[in-house]
DNA sequence: ACCTCCATGTCGGAC
DNA sequence: GTCCGACGTGGAGGT
């Protein structure tokens, strides 16, 4: 990985066309010739970039970039999609670079296959009465988090999200939709399970008679594992 | 900006469990105390970070970790989430510090809001006969991107997309049935246009009686401004 | 390779 | 501030 600090100005063409005018910036040069530009604020996201896989030039200034101040000038260029990004280098004031070799990687814990797995396992947070049939149900159009029974015998599909936004609501009326299609299945309800349910997403859901459920992941995990919050 | 290379190991507890393992990375303090850790691929999201508002602070290792190599221990806290990242220092390998100032920030031009100007001045695009009403036409669940009137002087709604996919399908169609209910409006067609339509969101669309257009951005802004594409 | 959906999404604009 | 939709979304996982 090679870091630069520079005086620079960049140019983007390709989805759309951005430009930064000239200011002091990182400019990191991964070992795949991928590029980021960040500045001192901001968050995670790169003011401009370019993804792997591409290929990073240098440039001579021609007279004209040279009296305009530039004194390197880097292209890099898309291999697939021909996006490209201009950096024009006006004063190099750091200049280094470091031997990472390759990295192991992030293990997670705790996203949506998780809260799923816990659910499964809790299935009665739905009513009494419920029954799991199956994690990921699959149907033509993809797989249902949740197919559960009811006290009743009634077939339940359950979509689960972290935050549940006003798109789970429309991927799980498809679902409801098409299931009740199925004279195997029919009639199925609908759950909308979320850590979290938006006010919008809510409305939508128990207007098409889905039923909300906010899920406690805390507590769920603690249900499941006692010992480990107790620290 | 602080850029420092180190052997490290790094933990984040906050909305999920993160843990990487003993290797050499970039971690990238920004001067709002927000931290990026990068390896050397990858593309331009870390591996592991923390955004702003937060405060960075270092802790000396205890005997334990002091015998399990560790020299020195960063600890990122969020001040509203209360997420934190734990960063194991067993090696630094480089340390600088650099003033960049603040970035002017990124200049964009090219996305939605420019295609859909260019739509309403090319409404003849729709269909011969085609008017524009407005753009932004404002509904009680949100603005449609433009409204028009075909050749009967029935109303046209068009969702405009540069990627035209499943969700955009799902946005018009709400537009559609809340304007179908206004006996102003009503007979209300629905265009869904964009740059690309995939597949299954044309199904669903034609499916619904949705009519699917593709738009030639470049030949659109040729027609608009015809030097700019002759270079 | 295409298509789908998740994300510690991030980011900007409207209300 | 909150809510909502766009994004050069990126990335993983299944068919």
């Amino acid at each position: 990985m090679r870091l630069v600090i520079a005086r620079c100005s960049v140019d983007y063409a390709g989805r759309l066309a951005a430009h930064l005018p000239l200011a002091t910036r990182l400019l990191m040069v991964k070992g795949d010739g991928s590029l980021l530009v960040h500045s001192d604020g901001g968050s995670y996201k790169p003011l401009n970039w370019m993804s792997p896989p591409c290929t990073l030039t240098t440039l001579e200034p021609d007279d004209d970039q040279r009296a305009a101040g530039i004194v390197e000038l880097w292209k890099v260029v898309h291999q697939k999609t021909a996006d490209q990004l201009i950096v024009s280098i006006h004063e190099v004031l750091h200049d280094s670079s470091h031997e990472l070799g390759i990295d192991p990687g992030l293990q997670k814990d705790g996203v949506e296959a998780h809260l799923q797995k816990l659910l499964a396992e809790q299935i009665e947070l739905l009513g009494d009465g419920h029954r799991l049939v199956r994690r990921e149900y699959m149907t033509a159009i993809g797989p249902v988090d949740i197919l559960a029974t009811d006290a009743s015998g009634a077939s339940v599909a359950v979509e689960l999200k972290r935050r549940g936004d006003i798109d789970g609501v429309e991927q799980l009326t498809r679902y409801l939709e098409l299931m009740n299609r199925d004279p195997h299945l029919a009639p199925v309800t609908g759950v909308f399970a979320a850590q979290e349910i938006k006010p919008q997403a809510r409305t939508l859901a128990e207007d098409r008679g889905i039923r909300c459920l906010v899920l406690d992941y805390d507590a769920m995990r603690g249900v499941d594992d006692g010992h480990s919050r107790l620290f």
